[in-house]
RNA sequence: CGGGGUGUAGCUCAGCCUGGUAGAGCGCUGCCUUCGGGAGGCAGAGGUCGUAGGUUCAAAUCCUGUCUCCCCGACCA
């Protein structure tokens, strides 16, 4: 490709709206233009990126069996009554009317119609299992769209669903889908991490994430720094601390704490250790009252798990403040599991504290050396809080550390929960009706190509892997518009290139050196050669990789070589 | 949806408080100079000031409605 026939539209300034890196960076290269709020149209360049992603991702399902399809994006509200999410989904399912007022949606995922297709098509289990999948924009009406393409509302995704007649088959496929995505993330060339994870809204049993590695990443995942074990902190189990509890020591006594409502406070001014002082946490319970909710000082709620558990309202809701001083008779500072009255949960860590320091539900007061059994009721145990950098493995092995990470890639085993309600069956061997099993698996292609700028990006702009990059090499030349010399090496070097099958872009618009250099570090061209009269006289060229420090003069006699080198690897694998 | 902001040239923004009829930088077009890290000069093009109404002799500026977009919270690939 010749730049100027190309169309590169880089910014000089990054525009305000963009919050983050990669989206910044999307907007200055050129990659995407926004068309409304989370709606983006994807340019010449980012095209060429997205395409990348997708073939990958591509070839990758079809080396594993999976079977293409391309389903519609604007769906029947039939199908979603059917299996009840239409009532379930709320206002993110986009929905609209044809001329007729027949309901339909703007599909968000595909579930109803790949069963609707199965139940159509399947008839015996000598048909298992089966893995359609497809390549194609969804629509989300987000809340809040934000992040330019990471959290948009329109959005390109690689969804997959099996159909399996038995758990075994479903469990090979979903090991198989593991082992493809993890072929598919080492072939972006990415840093990224498989963790356990909550199955969410869409359901199911066993889910996995799949994480490209990034500070800015929304999500926080747990890994032990010895084994295997990787969780979202949403779900990572923490382990107590001990198993028995110490015996309790002084007697509990109440005590003063005007003006005392933090745990900071009580650590500062009473000079207590915070892990001897816990907090009450009050949240709405699913049938108008209240739950207590006890954590050590130190430790922080993990919603997700909390409300999954009885009585506790899900979504998880903290009360309101006039309702616990009505409730309870005193305000969330001076909260306690002393006396209480309402259905506590105990974190298990707290659990094993002894002699502790927590609000004596009277205002300004609070107990010390408290204990479990002796001076209040022995806990109901439960896992509520996050785990923390340095808690010990759930698996045993090691100590956890924490990273965060940006969600790219989601796999479930959804086992029968579309399948029943919409009766996807086929015949077993017995010629008997059996309801199948599914599993789904997700990849998120566009938001794949914003993280992946968020990993690899500096102050100059991307840079790709190379499994990624719109080009792989730029041809800077210097004066090509004036010097005969310089454009006739270039034009070689693009000639040989082409025939090479190495996707080239040569700059040869008439611009000034600084100019050219920094569209091509912005864009993040993995690779690039710079020629000039003045290198030429001397029979060298110059390279320079995107991320090397300084480029190199090389003789121009290897030139052919260097390229067989560079670029081996990528013409044997595409 | 709740809270906070914003809207003026393609982009970043000034002007608004204190009404008098629209500005800068970058980008764009042409010419000249420069030519290895976002050059300089000259000459240009480009804006119903988000939108509808109101106040006023006069509105980008004041008032009201409305829309857009962004930020903070709950959701997700």
């Amino acid at each position: 490709m010749k730049a100027s026939c190309f169309h590169l539209s880089t910014l000089k300034e990054t525009p305000v709206d963009a919050e983050i890196v990669s989206h910044q960076l999307m907007l200055r290269a050129g990659l995407i233009r926004r068309l409304a709020s989370g709606i983006y149209s994807w340019m010449p360049l980012g095209l060429r990126v997205l395409r990348k992603v997708e073939n990958i991702v591509r070839e990758e399902m079809d080396k594993s069996g999976g079977l293409e399809l391309l389903m519609p994006s604007v769906q029947p509200a039939e199908l979603w009554q059917e299996s009840g999410r239409w009532d379930q989904f709320g206002p993110e399912l986009l929905r609209l009317q044809d001329r007729h007022q027949r309901n339909y949606c703007l599909g968000p995922t595909h579930e109803e119609v790949i069963v609707d297709i199965f139940r159509r098509d399947i008839k015996s289990y000598k048909q298992l299992p089966v893995n359609f999948y497809q390549i194609q924009t969804k629509f989300r009406d987000e809340i809040r769209p934000r992040f330019g393409v990471m959290r948009s509302r329109e959005f390109i995704m690689k969804d997959a669903y099996s159909f399996h007649a038995s758990q075994e088959s479903l469990q090979q496929t979903y090991d198989l889908m593991y082992q493809t995505y993890s072929n598919i993330f080492d072939r972006f060339g990415l840093a990224y991490r498989a963790v356990s994870a909550d199955s969410g809204s869409i359901g199911g049993s066993t889910s996995h994430e799949f994480h490209v590695l990034a500070d800015s990443g929304e999500d926080a995942i747990a890994f032990s720094d010895q084994s295997d074990y990787a969780a979202n902190v949403e779900m990572a189990v923490a382990i107590p601390p001990q198993t028995e509890r110490d015996q309790p020591g002084a007697a509990m006594e109440i005590i003063d704490t005007s003006g005392l409502y933090t745990i900071e406070d009580l650590t500062d001014k009473l000079d207590a250790d915070i892990k001897k002082c816990l907090k009450t946490l009050i949240v709405d319970s699913d049938d108008d009252g209240l739950v207590a909710l006890v954590l050590r000082g130190d430790h922080e709620l993990n919603p997700v798990k909390t409300e999954k558990l009885l009585r506790v309202a899900s979504p998880l809701r903290m009360a309101e403040r006039e309702k616990i001083k009505r409730v309870l008779g005193s305000d969330i500072g001076s909260l306690g599991p002393v006396g209480l009255g309402i259905t506590t949960y105990v974190d298990s860590s707290a659990g094993f504290v002894r002699d502790f320091i927590c609000g004596a539900n009277i205002n300004d007061k609070h107990y010390i050396n408290a204990n479990w059994g002796r001076d209040c009721e022995e806990p109901t145990i439960a896992d509520i809080r996050s785990v923390q950098e340095g808690d010990p493995s759930p698996d045993g092995q090691g100590s956890l550390k924490i990273l965060r990470g940006i969600e790219v890639g989601h796999i479930f085993q959804l086992g029968q929960k579309y399948s029943e309600t919409m009766q996807a069956t086929v015949l077993d061997v017995n010629g008997k009706s059996v309801v199948t099993s599914m599993g789904c698996y997700g990849i998120g292609v566009t938001r794949v190509v914003a993280a992946a700028i968020e990993q690899n990006n500096d102050e100059r702009g991307i840079f790709w892997p190379d499994s990624l990059a719109p080009f792989q090499l730029a041809i800077c030349p210097l004066n090509y518009n004036k010097s005969e010399q310089v454009k006739h090496a270039a034009d070689k070097l693009y000639a040989d290139c082409l025939q090479r099958g190495i996707e080239v872009l040569l700059d040869d618009r008439p611009l000034r050196p600084g100019v050219m250099f920094s569209d091509m570090e912005l864009i993040g061209v993995p690779h690039r050669i710079v020629l000039s009269d003045r290198g030429l006289n001397a029979d060298l060229f110059e390279y320079k990789g995107r991320r090397d420090e300084n480029s190199q003069d090389l003789a121009l006699t290897n030139l052919p070589d260097f390229l067989n080198q560079l670029f081996s690897q990528e013409c044997v694998r595409d």
